[in-house]
DNA sequence: GGCTAAGCGAGACGGTACGTCCTGTCTTTAC
DNA sequence: GTAAAGACAGGACGTACCGTCTCGCTTAGCC
């Protein structure tokens, strides 16, 4: 796979604004974010930024999307889809029910909301794998009769559930993430 | 009952600020909402809204709750339950589902982003109300066993659900709406 | 002798403006003095400084003649004029010279700059009497041959000699007036 | 000879800045003048004005030595001292006594006042030559016997009391300053 | 191996908005 | 009926950043 990249492009530079962008992300929040400030931590013109990136909101996608930490979780395939989606789904609420995860998650969703082209790439990256997985493994569970729209709102009620918890700031914790999944499986038909 | 807001405040100035702010909300949308504009706009000096409100996300919350075009649905009572709870989240899908619904919701997303006591604000006036009416409506139903925590992830599935499809910019139909209500009902024992 | 000033004038207010004028002048300097302070400090609704002062110069020439410690000096008549006049300008150059003195004269000279009105109603309890005094021991000397408008040129040779020097941040030294007083008197035809 | 100047500083943008300064001093006056109608009206940012000038008065110390209708006159040497100095004071009379070398003069004094490092520059560039021509054709005087000390108080009567008069609103004449130098001369020994 | 054009750091520029301070007017309440 | 208190519309302050623009320097990529 080649880099289409511009040749000639300083990989230094490019790195050292993301990398940057992610820390003053931590440090200040999306919105006391600076170009300026992103510029000066990485030792950079902003002329470089400005070359590169349209808008604010595509370099803060880019950074996020640079990040390592946030690789999706793999539903396992035990052949119990309760257990499998009841562990994945607490997995991820421990990841975002913890202060940096929620604070992760909140940066990502105003983010998405500044721009829609930035909402695409955000979910093609982060909200698409994970309801993309948890339909496969919901579809691969013989026990289940369900039309794909209806797994497909199965899928979001689990998801936008946890969402919806982290940011109206109530408490996400494994447990409940578990009885979520147990409820919109029975549901669907599922034995619990 | 008496009104615990300051004496001497200019009730015409208050209520011209927060009209501005909606104008001007709509017009150009949260990020490119300046006080300078708002104050001009509502032919008030900066420093009466500096005087009131302690940020600007502070004045967007009060501005959204000040729209009266939100009164939050409530669920009747006709004795069955899925198809109570349906037709509300079919309303609020319809609701929240259209342009203008849409943005206000991404609108008051990022604004509750912005500042953790404007999220309990919003909470208070939205989501709260929201999720209490469906929490009401489901625990009156008898035919219906299910533990007062269940019944509250049920309803931050319905409620999360539908957040999500608009915060990542899926379509939010009445009949998904109806859909996801009757999976959910189903999975606390509800016969469908 | 009646006072002209309207009757119901609260004094204790107007003493309280006049004095925490004089205060904020010190410790401020004219440039940084504002009413709000004034009104402050001296315990006072602002309104009642704009009832009675028409303006910020009026209220600070006002501040500055209700002060006390300025008090013009007094030539004596021991019949030499050129002995007199030197003490009398030396008395001056000290008081002048000093780093009160002098940031007293500097904010006079900028006051006045502000509006004519004020530089008339300063210069009448100022420096008008200063000149005038000296005029007249000058006058009263025998010994001098003078047109009367050659007698003012010298006056405000001496006096605008001294204001000159403490202005333009020159030293200003009692034998230095001294000095400047001898030549001018000898000008005129005094025997030094 | 090499310009001291930062590089890069645009020459447009600070010519702008000294004549929109020296027109609005002129307009408004020195109390009503603001940066922002400067750089409004010189057609440049307000950060341009910040990022080389620390204070107004120190931008309108500079606008003033802009200006190139404040060349000093210079005393000729006939050989008369007295008719040289009565000359060179009568020329400087004509331009201080000017309405508008008068709001000269009293806008230089205000902003003198406002900040000591304005004052020294002020001085540097315009009371000081002034000093320093009258000083040397009087030391050039051979008929004159007189300490050092003695001719800059000479000096300095003449000047100073031409400025005072400027400053308490007296008239300021082309004979009446052609006097005052022949008091002061005669006083310094000249035959007159 | 030398030439040359792009990319780079730096940072000044014309602007916009910030949040603060103060102006001079006004209204309310207390004495 | 004057005073203290303080909200009001307005406007300037000095700061922070915006996105654009030059300026020299460095360096990659082609002759």
């Amino acid at each position: 796979m080649t880099d289409s990249r511009p040749r000639r492009r300083s990989e230094r530079a490019r790195v050292a604004i993301l990398e940057a962008t992610n820390v003053l992300l931590h440090d200040h929040g999306l919105e006391n974010l600076s170009i300026e400030e992103i510029a000066a931590t990485a030792g950079v013109g902003k002329q470089t930024i400005y070359r590169w990136w349209p808008t604010r909101p595509a370099l803060v996608a880019d950074a996020l999307l640079h990040r390592d930490d946030l690789a999706p979780l793999l539903p396992k395939d035990t052949g119990d889809v309760v257990k499998d989606l009841s562990r994945w789904a607490g997995g991820l609420a421990e990841s975002l029910g913890s202060d940096r995860g929620a604070a992760t998650l909140r940066m990502l969703t105003a983010a998405a909301t500044e721009h829609p082209e930035i909402s695409r790439r955000l979910h093609e990256r982060f909200s698409g794998p994970l309801q993309e997985t948890a339909y496969e493994r919901l579809s691969a569970a013989k026990e289940i009769k369900a039309t794909p729209a209806q797994r497909r709102h199965a899928v979001d009620a689990i998801i936008g559930g946890m969402v919806y918890k982290v940011l109206s700031h109530q408490k996400l914790t494994r447990a409940g993430a578990a009885e979520t999944v147990r409820i919109v499986l029975r549901g669907l038909g599922a034995s619990v």
